[in-house]
DNA sequence: TCCATCTTTTTACATATGTTAAATAATCTT
DNA sequence: AAGATTATTTAACATATGTAAAAAGATGGA
């Protein structure tokens, strides 16, 4: 389980006896690639760390599916509202490759939070952490280009170019495969 | 402080105590509409409740202001960065209305992290909160046209449309006052 | 190795949105 | 109240991106 405590002490590092109660209450799984882990709709119960593998977030918007956000080792998969506030997720999550996470309910944790000070301030820095990456997705978004995105990617999660198809990148970046192709032909 | 106090215990109900170490380390303040009261590339020391007022973020991209967050009563103004890892900040934030805050420091809010789970617990909520309200930011640029987010907005915070001018609504609904006017004018 | 399927690129055309500028409307100052 | 300033709408035109369909390329199974 390496890529997930190096995850857990990158968040805010913890002393070893918190470490072993936050890390007792996880579960290795194996998940084909395919599987859809999350679906929207759902009150979703577990949270996973991604030990090995690379998977995509999406919604159904008008028959089609928009795709928000990769995650690959050390990120974390969970639906937002369920972990914060029990409700429906508006997420499907699906694994792009046979994946090994590590698996634990919302319920242990938020068990932990409210009697481990060490734990809740992990739990505080996990959620501003996330806070700030969908911020800068949002930023991202809003300042930049399609092509701009596009190259930033290249530049920063070579990995996702390389392991994830066109089209669901083409809709993480909010425009048609087709405009992607004409990004990565440099006709802009 | 009736806003302020309203909005801390609606993130995280406070003990008496907690709510008292808590309040005990904000000061009132009065700014004047126009006023910036953080700018980009600072670090921001300090973090304020809004009492009274409204103001917007934005930040400069190509010489051109894109505005991408409104508040007004209940809502806190600060920089993500530097609130989460004292760097500094890629907002500019201005008071677009007399206004009162309740202002403290991040060293303050981080001390009592430290040292009281419930105030712990208060900031973790606080954040994932935020992370909630970042993701629907994403999630309705990504999903909805212009023109189904302005008349979102006309419906869940109408007191943004009455309050701030158009230019800065458009610039937050990522399009052009041209386009703005054409959605109000009913043209789409 | 060949065929079927899936993925990516290319083409042709339609359209929404941007740009620039002018006209109108609203607000502020003296 | 008049004039000046600021905000908003409208018009005319240019262009980037979408749509639909076909072509080209890659992948996987028998």
């Amino acid at each position: 389980m390496e890529n997930t405590i190096q995850k857990i002490q990158a968040v805010y590092p913890l002393s070893q006896p918190s470490l072993g109660a936050l890390t007792d209450v996880l579960t290795q799984i194996t998940v084909p690639k395919g599987k859809l882990l999350f679906k929207a709709g759902r009150i979703e119960k577990d949270i996973y760390f991604i030990e090995q593998g690379i998977a995509r977030a999406y919604s159904i918007q008008d028959d089609k599916e928009v795709t928000f956000w990769f995650g690959s080792e050390g990120d974390l998969l969970f639906a937002y509202n369920s972990y914060v506030a029990n409700n429906p997720g508006y997420e499907n999550i699906e694994l792009l490759e046979d994946a090994v996470l590590y698996k634990f309910s919302v319920k242990d944790i938020q068990q932990l939070y409210t009697t481990n000070i060490e734990i809740a301030n992990w739990g505080r820095k996990f959620a501003e952490q996330e806070m700030i990456k969908t911020e800068e997705r949002l930023i991202s978004r809003l300042f930049s280009s399609a092509g701009q995105r596009y190259h930033d990617l290249v530049d920063t999660a070579p990995h996702f170019i390389q392991r994830i198809q066109l089209s669901h990148i083409a809709s993480y970046l909010g425009v048609t495969q087709v405009t992607l192709s004409r990004i990565r032909a440099g006709k802009q």
